[in-house]
DNA sequence: CGCGGCTTTGATGTTCATCAAGTAAAGTGG
DNA sequence: CCACTTTACTTGATGAACATCAAAGCCGCG
């Protein structure tokens, strides 16, 4: 190694794997030249709905939601995901602009890397357009299916497939702060909030989960379990 | 050219240059070899929710509806669409087997590509991959855009959204035949038979539209936007 | 300590699905 | 080609599911 280099953290990465496999240790310290890493507090806007895209991102740590606002003003959360599912927004091979915009709800890590470059990688290396092509595939894949679920369900069931998506996919705990308000569920899940809160009410009393403000626990995951197929 | 060999009618396609955009002439006659073109009757069943993935496929003439089966055994309509728009499934790259059931609307013709060999292209070949990509990523976002459109409004503007886009993206013309019963309206929509039906007339009385059958004339379009808009 | 935002709950009305009963249309077999 | 069956369509009546509105409690923050 030459020591006048910057040395290329990219090489030591635990999610070059994942996210950029297929690449030979020569692509991937040139990929440290056209990437940086970018750190968002709680809140802040990732992405925002139609700016120009000009880089390829992905989620290292924290948690995101993505959104658009609807035609009538109100917001509409599209997915709710950790790292790895995050892989940029999925429109960067397909529009000029983002369709959809992405704000942190955790502090959360992002890597950031020239869109450019990740073209020119892929025009060279199939083998890695086709890694990233199924990882982008598999994505979009789970946010139709998704939507399509909560579509189906009625109003108790779409309360207890939130809870059970973030018991499952998002925390791997029955105990959990929502790090989302209840709007925000509201919005997720197309439903007005007053419901949402009476919803949760309701599974309290049945005592199939118990609420101290933020945070939830699951206590019945069986009954939720019924409640979300069943709805 | 050797006239032993078979002729290749790929090189003439109209298409290829949609969907196989980027094979230079030798590589499109090798695709001859691994494609066949199938022939669907209106109903007939091209692809089966749950089926193994061994082809790629996609959409030469016709009309095709894309939906699932719901847990609780309901159809679930996802898109309609026309010709290149639907380039195969979404899930080639990214499941082995089919999430989703493809049926033919109209009478259609399918090219069907063994999907190995598209792979073995998308290595040798930057270009086509990004190429390809490009348009899943495209119907992708579509499907995605229209699902959350559908599911943030009311009932009246989700029938005047449907009859819009058959009017402006199936038929491009404001009288057509209705290529779906009115109960796969309302499972493609999300709401009751009856509704669909109700809705429907109230447009008729209030001459938004015309119906005669499964023939539908669209009077006011403008009230039509109007309505899909705001509902 | 007081203001503003988030949460909670009840009351009310709207929107929508469901049920039922009837009509039209489209197959089906003799 | 007609009687028969089945399937699609239509409309009204009813009740359930849900949004909306309003009022009050809670909590963090300046």
């Amino acid at each position: 190694m030459n020591d006048k280099k910057k040395p290329c953290n990219c090489v030591e990465c635990d999610f070059k794997d994942i996210v950029f496999s297929y690449l030979d240790e020569g692509s991937i310290e040139e990929l440290c030249l056209h990437k940086e890493e970018q750190f968002f507090r709680k809140g802040e806007v990732i992405n925002h709905e139609g700016e120009k895209i000009s880089n390829f991102k992905y989620l290292k740590s924290g948690l995101v939601k993505l959104y658009r606002r609807t035609p009538s003003g109100e917001e509409q959360i599209i997915t709710i995901t950790r790292p790895f599912e995050f892989v940029s927004n999925m429109s960067i091979f397909s529009e000029e602009r983002y369709q959809y915009s992405v704000s942190a709800l955790e502090d959360s890590e992002v890597c950031v890397v020239q869109l450019d470059f990740i073209k020119e990688l892929f025009l060279r290396n199939g083998a890695f357009a086709m890694g990233l092509l199924s990882r982008i595939s598999t994505i979009n894949d789970k946010i139709i299916r998704q939507t399509l679920d909560i579509r189906q369900k009625n109003l108790v069931g779409r309360v207890a497939f939130v809870l059970l998506y973030f018991t499952n996919e998002i925390f791997n705990s029955r105990v959990f702060d929502l790090p989302v308000s209840r709007k925000e569920i509201a919005d997720y899940i197309g439903m007005s909030t007053a419901n949402v809160i009476r919803t949760l009410s309701e599974f309290r009393k049945e005592e199939i989960i118990r609420v101290f403000g933020k945070t939830i626990e699951v206590v019945d995951i069986n009954k939720l379990e019924i409640i979300s197929k069943r709805g």
